[in-house]
DNA sequence: TATGAATGAGTCTTCATTCAT
DNA sequence: AATGAATGAAGACTCATTCAT
């Protein structure tokens, strides 16, 4: 569609200059259309960066729901929700900067949803945490600080974390997971780590 | 100094509006001030922005040095460093949402000097793991990418670690110690953590 | 004829909204037409505007007809000539309002026609006010300036005066016939006033 | 005052122009000013739109408090009413035109206050024709509906009353007061008018 | 007849900054 | 140390209209 790649390139241009030093016109310019031609399609700048924004929860989520379908103990879960995440950060490196930066710019009902959908998220990584705990798996520990530290330990990495680059996702979710893991664990877990 | 009274007005209008979105006439009011007096005192806004990553870097740089002075094990030190970052942080809530949004609004020499000094930051606490691999303490990982962990699990607190909120930078600082320095401790640390 | 429709869908939005200020989506949205068909029926948005000039013009004009046809004494043709004009504006209240808002909006040689036939219809009122003069029938008074004063007494209802409203055109033309004809009476008139 | 000589620049061309056809950028040339500085004094075009009505209704008025205050029958008050209410039309033509052409301009409160002044000030013309009946100096006549059609008679000559004509606004308003005392005249009137 | 993408000049308004006072 | 008028480029967005389909 001409919108999705609309979106795609408003992305890489808020992701270089930031999103309200963008001007309209340069949106124009990368997308090779005039004004007229670019609000027919996108409705309102706001629009564009929730269009961003929506692009980058819907690949979080399915990761999550993919994650939550392979079950596993909440280690795997983990791992897995890592490796998932560090996939959409370097496949969509823009649109993730977009999201970790922009989104104050998000306002009225735009907001609120974005405010839930991220939520969302962090209660199922929370969840997580929570059910290590309960089976002994991991250490007695609080839940959501916990899930605090892991999400900012992945998101963080949408500052150098490229498609581009040498690192693969998995090159980064593998230490990450061990690091994280072997972190949280309880103090039965003295063997086959990794 | 009147000065600094400002840059801290503007780091609070900054955090809740964003840089771009701030009008020079909403700092004004913000500082009871006429357009010319407070260009009087701040040059330009960019340099308002400047100063605002400027306290910032040298909270965190003197935390830094402060930590070198104590010594101690790469454990130690480790922990020590997230103490001081998670302090920084929770005393200039404002101040580190708009050094950690707005940093590519800096323009020129002063986006240089900032990723100069940024950079000298993540080295240090690159270093620590370096020193922490070499004697063993730590098990063997790549420095680099084990410090760009640390350094998203503490800066992400940006997001929900206030002066107002509930949770002191230690209450933060303790588990999250805990949990990194179990992550990279080497095999032989079956004792005497916390 | 679907063009006449239009107009008067046209004539309902611009009273509403004013014509400047209404789009020409919004005549598609009122019409549930495309933007092409639209303008199939009318050419631009000027000719339409000139369809609802032409449209109360029409109207008043054949009623001006059908008073000079039914003939009579200047008072008679007076008060005929008011139930005429009131009864359009009754009928089409749309209409007139933007007859009477915008007709400045109207340019080159639009803009002509429509002066040259609204002022044909202010001669034609002014000839009834010589008329009586001439036999004595009204006071001895300038037939323009009273034409005027008649013209903005009857035009003005456009502001009041709806269709769905309580009071009909006969009931406003009724006394304002009596207040005009006592107004311009001759000295000898003490007589049968209807 | 430098924003009085804004308002009446805009009434000039908001006359000629009409008020939405008319561009910041032509307000800009007629005051020989930049964008910026215009708005330095008149906050927004709206904002002169309303300054332009305030103009009008300040005088009419102010006008109608001079007639209250020199007292007399219901027959001087209307005289004087309707000399004072051309005198403002006569003086203020732009203006006037404005305000009678574009008043449904104005939204919100800009819109409400100015209904509320217009509507004052019709109350006021009705309450004269409600005390002349009640003297019995006016004929049994609907009130409302009678001051309608002197609003009407009065308001419509901004079309071509202008300061610069040959008319001055007392050589309009003795006939028309002419016209209107004698066409609501009671019966037993049969003597000294004009 | 009808669609809707495209145009590009136009809309009102705000911007950071300067400068005479 | 402070005022606030002035600048003029840029801001996001809408306009009436056209044209290939």
């Amino acid at each position: 569609m001409r919108r999705q790649a609309i979106v795609d390139t408003a992305a890489s241009v808020f992701a270089r200059r930031g999103y309200h030093a963008t001007g309209i016109t340069e949106l124009c310019v990368a997308n090779d259309l005039g004004k007229g031609a670019l609000y027919h399609y996108i409705g309102s700048k706001e629009a564009l960066l929730a269009a961003i924004h929506d692009r980058v929860m819907d690949e979080v989520m399915l990761g999550a729901d993919r994650v939550a379908e392979a079950g596993g103990t909440p280690s795997q879960q983990l791992a897995m929700l890592g490796e998932e995440l560090l996939d959409v950060i370097h496949r969509y490196p823009d649109h993730v900067w977009v999201f970790l930066h922009e989104f104050p710019a998000l306002t009225g009902e735009r907001a609120e949803q974005f405010q839930g959908r991220r939520r969302e998220y962090e209660r199922r990584v929370e969840a997580v945490f929570r059910a290590g705990v309960d089976t002994g798996e991991f250490r007695a520990l609080d839940p959501r600080l916990t899930a605090l530290a892991w999400l900012g330990m992945h998101n963080y990495t949408y500052l150098w974390l490229k498609a581009g680059g040498t690192l693969s996702a998995r090159d980064v979710a593998k230490p990450f997971a061990d690091i994280f893991i072997r972190g949280v664990a309880g103090p039965a877990e003295g063997h086959d780590k990794g």
